[in-house]
DNA sequence: GCGTTCGCTTGATCCAAGTCAACCATAAAA
DNA sequence: TTTTATGGTTGACTTGGATCAAGCGAACGC
C-alpha cells in the first residue's frame, strides 16, 4: 500500500474510530462501566474488525471456537440444526450484542451465525479476554453479567415457546424488538424487520402462515401497521395486553 | 454446644468431608480440572453447606442474588412466573450442577429454585468466586464453560419446544435424564422421576394428560416400563428413533 | 421492460394436543 | 382400618395452528 502521509493519517483516524474507547455502542456492549484507562487496554484486544455481507456466515456450527464477536453494526440470526434436518432460529442479534458465547463450553461453535444485512463485527479473542478480565474487575464482572443475561433471555424464550399462543408470541416478539431499537436510539414505534416471516416463525415455534395471519390480525385490530417488512406500532398497550391475553 | 474433645474431632471430620477437595462430585462440579493446591483454596470459599427440605425454596424470584449454589445431593426444579399467573419449569437440576447463574445479570434471582427431594447444597458467595477466579485460571475458565454450557442447554430446550412434537419431547427428556444419571454413576436404564407429570409437562410445554398418554404409548410399544415414578428404559435406540421421528 | 423468483397473504381442510370429565392408585391422615 | 388427598390414567370432544394450495406484489437479473 501507499505510504504517503495523508494515507497514513487516514489509517490512524480509522484505527481510532474502531477502538472501543470511541465506540458509540460502548454503553451497550462489553466496555460498559469501564474507565478510560481500562478502555484503552480493551482497545488492544478488540482491534480486529470484520465485514460480513448479508447472507454470509460469521461462523458455523462445529467450527473451532476462539473468539466472541461484538456486533458493531448490522443484524444477525443464530440457528441450530438438528441431525434429522430440522432447524430453529435461536436468536436475532443487533448492534452492541455479543455472538458466540455458546462456543466457550465445548470450544466449538454450536450454532450458525448469519448476517441478515451487511454488518460489521469486532472479534474478541477469548483467551485474551480471559487474561484481561483477570486484571480488570469491571470487565470480568460485566462479562459475567452478559453471559447471565443471555441465560435469562433464553428462559424468556422458553417461557414464550412453552406457554404462549401464537398471537401472544408475536406480540412479545414485536415489543422486544421495539425495546431493543429504543435502547439504540431508534424509534420505538417504527422499524424495518430484517428477517423473513419464516425466520420469525422458526424463532417463535410457528409456521410462516401463522405469523402472517397474526400480523394481519394485529393490523385489522389497529395495533400495528404492516407493509411488508416495515412495521409501525400504533398501540403499544394493546400489544402488551395481547401478550397476556389468556392466563391459562 | 459441648466442647469435649470427641465432639471437636467430629466437627473437624465433618468439615473435611464437606470440602470440595474431598467431594466425590468434584469432576462434575465447579472444581473440575483444578489441582490439589487450588482445590484447597476453593474449599475456603465453599464452606457453607445447607439442607433444603423437599418442597422448600432454595431461593425465590426477586430476592437479592449474592451466591450461586452447587447441588451436593438431591434434586431441584427452577421455575419462572409470568405476570399473568402462567408459570413454566425452566429446568431440573441434580447433584454436581449449579443453580443461580441467572441472578448474576440483575443481581436478583429471576426464577424460583425448589427442592424436589430433601437436598443439600453448597453456597458459593459470588463476589468471592470472582476474586478467586482471577487468581486461579482453571477455575475462571471452567466457570465460563459452565455458564456457556447452560446457554447451550437452553438452546436445546428451545429446539425441543419449537420443533418437536409431544412424543419426541418426552423421548428427548428421558434420554437426557438417563444420560445425566449415568454420568453420576447410576443406572442409565432405571431411575425414579423426582417430578410429577405436571412438572414434566410444564418443562416440555405440554399438559400433564399428554405426558401421561405419551408414557402409556411408550410402554405399549415396549420402549419403557413405567410404574408411577419408576422408569425402566427397555429400548434406548427405540427412544432415540422416536426423538427424530418426523423430520417436518 | 419483462419474466422469474422470492416472500407474503389468504382460504379450506386436517390433526395433534388441549380441555373436560370420570375414575383409579398410592400414601398420608384420622 | 377407613378416609382423604394427591397424582396418574383414560376417554370423548374441541380447537389452534399446521398443512395444502392458490394467488399476489416487489425486487432482481437479463
Amino acid at each position: 500500500m501507499s505510504q504517503t502521509h495523508p494515507v497514513n493519517q487516514e489509517v490512524t483516524l480509522s484505527v481510532i474510530k474502531t477502538a472501543c474507547s470511541n465506540c458509540n455502542l460502548r454503553e451497550l456492549c462489553l466496555p460498559y462501566g469501564m474507565s478510560i484507562d481500562e478502555l484503552e487496554r480493551l482497545d488492544d484486544l478488540v482491534s480486529t474488525r470484520r465485514r460480513v455481507k448479508r447472507g454470509d456466515h460469521l461462523y458455523r456450527a462445529g467450527e473451532v471456537f476462539d473468539a466472541i464477536y461484538a456486533i458493531r453494526s448490522g443484524f444477525f440470526k443464530t440457528d441450530v440444526l438438528l441431525e434429522d434436518g430440522r432447524d430453529q432460529v435461536t436468536g436475532f442479534q443487533m448492534a452492541g450484542e455479543l455472538l458466540g458465547l455458546d462456543g466457550i463450553s465445548t470450544e466449538h461453535h454450536t450454532c450458525n451465525a448469519i448476517a441478515l444485512e451487511d454488518s460489521e463485527i469486532c472479534a474478541i479473542p477469548f483467551s485474551r479476554l480471559e487474561v484481561l478480565s483477570r486484571e480488570i474487575h469491571t470487565l470480568q464482572h460485566h462479562f459475567h453479567k452478559v453471559m447471565s443475561r443471555e441465560i435469562v433471555r433464553d428462559h424468556g424464550v422458553m417461557m414464550l415457546l412453552g406457554t404462549m399462543r401464537a398471537e401472544e408470541r408475536l406480540a412479545a416478539f414485536l415489543l422486544n424488538l421495539s425495546q431493543r431499537f429504543t435502547a439504540r436510539g431508534f424509534s420505538h414505534a417504527e422499524f424495518y424487520l430484517r428477517m423473513t416471516r419464516e425466520e420469525i416463525g422458526s424463532y417463535l415455534g410457528l409456521k410462516l402462515e401463522t405469523v402472517s395471519r397474526a400480523f394481519s390480525r394485529f393490523q385489522e385490530e389497529g395495533h400495528i401497521a404492516v407493509q411488508q417488512k416495515h412495521i409501525r406500532i400504533l398501540n403499544v398497550n394493546g400489544l402488551k395486553a395481547l401478550m397476556h391475553h389468556r392466563a391459562v
